[in-house]
RNA sequence: GCCUCGGUGGCUUAGGGGUAUAGCGCGUCCUUGGUAAGGACGAGGUCGCGGGUUCAAAUCCCGCCCGAGGCUCCA
């Protein structure tokens, strides 16, 4: 069903000549007129005709919630064909239309204009935001739109899909999942101890999202010469200054190695898609606003938002064993573009352009699944653990279908065990989007607002959509089912989130630093004056890290305030005394406070062992700016 | 789409009918300094764009563009 909602100061209607499917109706009937009212303009489709009292249902919920938010107590059912193109039998039609009439008539004044009757009809439509508003209303089990395809792993409100229209019809049912299996209520559950599990609940559930400064990410990511926009680009399209960039590089290279290790094979599929390509026309058609489009000579091309597309794509001409499941298969998209409104943009946290790490994994059976879910869900922990996102800093979201909770209780406890404290749940009675168990990991920043990091979905429709198919053992083909999986969720969004964490970290009087494996600048060697340097380049020299010297002119008080400025974890000043002992004086900022340095005497090799041990296993890079701060440019 | 605020040298910013502050940064020089900003001098701006009012507009008025935040919305 197309149902096009308009709030008007009046819809008024004259029939003037029936059509072959006209109903049969009374003089009073030939014209109507209601002010203030909210018009329904709807056309009845074929796919309904699977499922009338659900879609008459789901429709009454969308009017009662557009009549609810405008405060309409007028309503008039317009039957109007041309809002789709597959339209029902007229016969079914007009059982739909008097369904909805009948259970609309008790609550509000309902009037119905004529089926099957061409009419003149005039409306005043208010203009007010919620004036006018489309929905389209599909029967469970019946023909959905390819596009959840492309759905996401990014983060709820970005999945794409014909489900996403449905969310809205969605009844979800909120809980708080305790490790000892308890399920909570929202309202009895206490949060003392969980502040931010209830900040997370508040931005989910009661959409608290009001706030009164700008992120303290934006500023540090410019401070930090990090990222910056790009006022040459469209909004939500970064650049990345060379420490940026080396931060950005590490994050990816490392989320990759572990993906490796749990057997991915890391692919590389293309940005961006022609628009008649029959798997993804339908979609995209019907849905052509979320996305960038390029017009490239005479086709017309999209921009991919994640790597779905490829895959599947891909995944489809392969030929796959049943030996060869789980297969798992990996893209760092650099980028993921998704074309956000404009003010839902904001730093490193909300972008148009993002880096992605996508994985997919075909399965066997849903058992498999289930344990490939469990296995990623400890796999995504491990991973922010190591990014500097521990488990205290986010909170965890599980949403499934009260069907699978009802076959997999323990295994869901389980997931709040794993974290050792209680999460939030939404379950349906229905599935509405294409997977039947997901969870994310939601940071919460500094004014409260949550963003998903890592997450993983089990995918039960897009084998089918794509002709995805593996040969079982014996010999036929078989749909696997799909886990989606982004182990980190976006790179950008892991640097907001450090950032983020470590702002709140500076209000709380600590001494805010990025973990040392990300350090642009690890060591930074302070020669007291010119004579001093030949040391300092010797003790660059010895040591195995991202070590600079500040050989400019400035008097060491200073260099030391920018080195702190800058969060280097190892800050050595050497003059006459390092010279003469060949030791060193290190201030540690992990160890230090505000106003007061940790200072620790060490030799070379014990501040090497001492980086090494604290950096080992994870990606490294060299420095990304020249070692002699006189030798770098300022970006900004 | 709506609301608020803003657009003045590379950055941050003051001011506001008579073409303009200051700090940082940058350059030159002095200082060769031991853990959170040493000093002096200098270069650098048609005050977002277009129109209007005026003897005179960066300043007032109108329109537009761009940015930040919020709201709303979000296949």
């Amino acid at each position: 069903m197309q149902l096009l909602l308009i709030h008007s100061d009046y819809i008024e209607y004259e029939v003037k000549k029936s059509t072959p499917v006209a109903e049969k109706i009374e003089e009073s009937f030939r014209s109507g007129r209601l002010d203030e009212a909210l018009t329904a303009f709807i056309a009845v489709e074929k796919v309904d005709e699977s499922g009338v009292d659900e879609v008459i249902n789901k429709a009454l919920t969308e009017i009662r919630n557009v009549a609810g938010q405008v405060k309409a107590e007028n309503i008039m059912l317009y039957p109007y064909a041309h809002l789709s193109s597959d339209l029902s039998s007229p016969k079914i039609a007009v059982s739909v239309l008097k369904g909805i009439e009948k259970e609309l008539s008790g609550e509000f004044n309902v009037k119905r204009a004529p089926f099957g009757w061409y009419k003149a009809f005039r409306i005043s439509c208010k203009g007010h935001p919620l004036s006018e508003l489309s929905r389209s209303i599909v029967p469970e089990g019946g023909p959905v739109s390819c596009g959840e395809a492309i759905a996401v792993t990014d983060e709820k409100e970005e999945v794409v899909s014909e489900a996403l229209k449905a969310e809205s019809t969605a009844k979800s049912y909120w809980h708080i999942l305790t490790p000892d299996g308890e399920l909570h209520s929202i309202d009895d559950f206490d949060f003392k101890g969980h502040e931010n599990l209830q900040k997370f609940v508040n931005y989910e559930i009661s959409k608290q999202r009001a706030v009164e400064r700008a992120p303290p990410h934006v500023e540090l990511m410019r401070r930090l010469e990090i990222a910056d926009y790009e006022p040459g680009s469209d909004s939500g399209n970064m650049r990345y200054y060379p420490k940026g960039r080396l931060i950005k590089s590490l994050l990816e290279n490392f989320v990759l190695e572990e993906s490796y290790k749990v057997g991915a094979m890391e692919v590389e599929t293309p940005l961006m898609y022609d628009m008649e390509h029959p798997t993804l026309k339908k979609y995209l058609d019907r849905f052509p606003a979320r996305q960038y489009s390029i017009e490239s000579d005479k086709r017309h091309m999209f921009l991919r938002f994640a790597a779905c597309f490829g895959q599947f794509l891909m995944n489809h001409d392969m030929t796959i064993s049943y030996k060869n499941l789980p297969m798992k298969m990996i893209e760092m998209t650099r980028y993921s573009f998704r074309k956000e409104q404009r003010g839902e943009l904001v730093g490193l946290r909300r972008l148009r352009a993002f880096t992605m790490p996508d994985m997919h994994s075909l399965c066997t059976d849903m058992e498999q699944a289930v344990a490939q879910f469990d296995a990623q869900y400890n796999m995504c922990i491990g991973v922010l653990d190591k990014v500097g996102i521990k488990v205290d800093d986010f909170e965890v979201a599980v949403r499934f279908t009260r069907e699978f909770y009802e076959d997999n209780r323990d295994f869901i406890t389980n997931l709040a065990k794993t974290v050792e404290k209680p999460v939030l749940v939404e379950m349906w009675d229905t599935r509405f989007f294409y997977f039947v168990l997901k969870f994310e990991f939601n940071f919460v920043d500094a004014l409260a607002k949550a963003s998903a990091l890592s997450t993983v979905q089990i995918d039960v429709e897009n084998a089918e959509r794509y002709d995805i198919n593996y040969i079982d053992t014996d010999g036929t083909a078989k749909k696997p089912v799909i886990l989606h999986c982004s182990p980190s969720g976006a790179i950008e969004r892991c640097i907001y989130g450090l950032l983020e964490k470590e702002a709140m970290n500076s209000e709380n009087g600590g001494v805010p630093m990025l973990p040392l494996w990300l350090s642009p600048t690890q060591v930074r060697i302070i020669p007291i004056s010119e004579k001093h340097m030949d040391f300092a380049l010797q003790v660059a020299e010895k040591l195995d890290y991202r070590v600079d010297i500040d050989d400019r002119e400035d008097t060491v008080g200073k260099k030391v305030r920018e080195a702190g400025r800058e969060w280097v974890p190892y800050v050595v000043v050497v003059g006459d005394k390092e010279v003469e002992t060949g030791n060193i004086t290190v201030t540690v900022r992990s160890e230090s406070e505000p106003n007061k340095p940790k200072k620790v005497q060490m030799t070379l090799e014990e501040l090497n062992a001492r980086i090494g041990s604290e950096v080992r296993g994870m990606p490294y890079k060299g420095l990304p700016l020249a070692q002699l701060l006189s030798a770098r440019p300022r970006f900004l």
